[in-house]
DNA sequence: GTAGGGTTAG
């Protein structure tokens, strides 16, 4: 492309499938050197080329160029908008991305079915980093905008909107739409498995399993899906079955995250040796989600051995991930190992690993408000922290026991209570308490997975104040009602 | 003739 031989020029038709070729191999050390060319023969202004110009820094992760490129131009077309759109959003922008998808409404550019399905995972919000950002707001306009025009009988938009539902928490929604609709895909049935996983609905997994496996063949994802789903809800059994099922049936080759699948069943279900044993036997090298489920599996059964042989594995082949430590760390405290577990934060520290500061969400009226540890910046914080007092006096008198393996460790036991009653968790769901009427559902929502201690005191809170609470967290939901939750506390 | 889009988990 520098230059060109036999005299034959590029054109402007010329760069956007080449700058598509350097994203599609990675090579974007040439894409910006074609960006060079362009500019010297004077196509930098064409949408075509700006299109894939932005597309292409968006794939590299330089977003800050793609914006620059994007801001510059006079005559942005829909494609324009889209791209710019999916740049914010899959490079960790996702408020932005929402941002930016209101100014085109604004400017009066009609979005498509390209924009709606750009725009949807940032109000679907999957996976912990990027949660709890999207508004109901924003997922109102979204889907309202789909309905308008007519996009709501597409595949793949329902698909979404059915995705969108289901991590929200309204299944029921997510189900009635999967019942209605005339055509269904492979991805349809798997989000709405996955969807009555994350919901710990074991029995519904199951009847839609066996109900796809006669219509069509379930991939490696669905697996995935279904799997989790039976760990999560204790369906110990049918999870081996699935497994097996799996390659003998359909002929899918276990990856790792199939076994990953497999260690978090035996695991949360006690059988940590029987896990051992099969990672022992496992065909391909374990790597870190292998032996993540397994540490995982020791903070419900600790076990000082497996332990050990969970985190020497981990701290070799993930040794940036904070969350690891923190587990490490909890689990030692409640195997009675304080200085082991002092010594893990310590070594955190020095390793220069950052924690991800954990946080709570709750929509009130339109609005999200969020809690951080022993946050006062919220105006009724008074309030609230009175309520909180009050609150666990009273489920104390219902029989809750403060868990202190999920404080800091080097204060006073006293203040380790104190700490524990500042989560982010319980001052958003006082907040809600206090803000909501008293039948409504109060439902928060927490980047991180939910802490122990939070988990048990939200049981007791629902039974003292008779309220249901839906909590997200980045693992899957609980529903509290009446003192349980319906994790059965299998989390 | 060229550019933008949806699914899994720990």
């Amino acid at each position: 492309m520098r230059q060109p031989r036999g005299g034959a020029q590029p054109n402007n038709f010329t760069f956007p499938p080449v700058l598509k070729a350097c994203s599609y191999l990675g090579d974007f050390e040439e894409g910006v050197k074609i960006h060079g060319d362009a500019a010297e023969l004077g196509y930098e202004s064409d949408v075509f080329v700006r299109n894939s110009l932005i597309a292409m820094y968006s794939k590299s992760g330089a977003v800050d160029t793609a914006k620059r490129l994007f801001d510059e131009m006079p005559d942005r077309s829909v494609v324009t908008w889209t791209t710019m759109i999916g740049a914010l959003a899959q490079n960790g922008h996702p408020e932005e991305a929402l941002a930016l998808f209101r100014r085109m409404l604004e400017e009066r550019v009609r979005p498509n079915r390209a924009t709606f399905l750009t725009v949807m995972p940032c109000v679907i919000s999957r996976g912990c980093s990027n949660s709890a950002v999207a508004s109901l707001r924003h997922a109102q306009l979204i889907h309202g905008f789909a309905i308008r025009s007519l996009l709501i009988e597409d595949l793949m938009v329902e698909t979404a909107v059915i995705d969108s539902y289901v991590r929200r928490g309204s299944l029921n929604s997510a189900r009635r739409i999967f019942d209605q609709m005339r055509e269904k895909n492979l991805v349809t049935w798997s989000i709405m498995i996955s969807g009555y996983g994350m919901h710990g609905r074991g029995v519904e997994v199951l009847e839609l399993f066996n109900r796809m496996k006669c219509l069509m063949k379930p991939d490696h994802i669905t697996f995935v899906s279904v799997l989790s789903a039976c760990s999560h809800a204790g369906l110990i059994d049918e999870g081996w079955q699935c497994f097996n099922s799996m390659t003998t049936e359909f002929g899918i080759v276990a990856h790792s995250e199939h076994y990953a699948c497999m260690v978090d069943l035996l695991g949360r279900a006690g059988q940590l040796e029987k896990a051992r044993e099969f990672i022992e036997k496992m065909p391909i090298k374990p790597d870190c989600s292998v032996w993540g489920s397994l540490l995982g599996a020791c903070r419900i059964h600790p076990d000082a051995k497996i332990t050990e042989l969970a985190a020497t594995s981990l701290f070799e082949l993930d040794p940036q991930n904070s969350g690891r430590y923190i587990l490490l760390s909890n689990i030692y405290t409640s195997l009675g190992k304080i200085e082991e577990a002092h010594s893990i934060r310590v070594l955190m520290r020095k390793r220069g690993v950052k924690k991800i500061a954990g946080y709570t969400v709750i929509e009130l009226n339109n609005k999200l408000y969020k809690f951080l540890v022993g946050d006062c910046s919220n105006p009724q914080s008074d309030l609230i922290y009175r309520e909180l007092e009050r609150l666990m006096d009273r489920i104390k008198e219902a029989g809750y026991v403060p868990n202190t393996n999920f404080a800091l460790h080097d204060v006073e036991e006293e203040t380790q209570v104190k700490s524990l009653y500042m989560h982010s968790e319980k001052l958003a769901i006082v907040f809600g308490l206090i803000n909501t009427r008293p039948e409504s559902t109060i439902r928060v929502h927490k980047n991180l997975r939910v802490c122990g201690d939070c988990h048990t005191a939200t049981k007791f809170i629902s039974k003292v104040t008779k309220r249901k609470i839906v909590m997200r967290d980045s693992h899957r939901f609980h529903h509290f009602s009446d003192g349980e939750c319906s994790c059965g506390d299998y989390w």
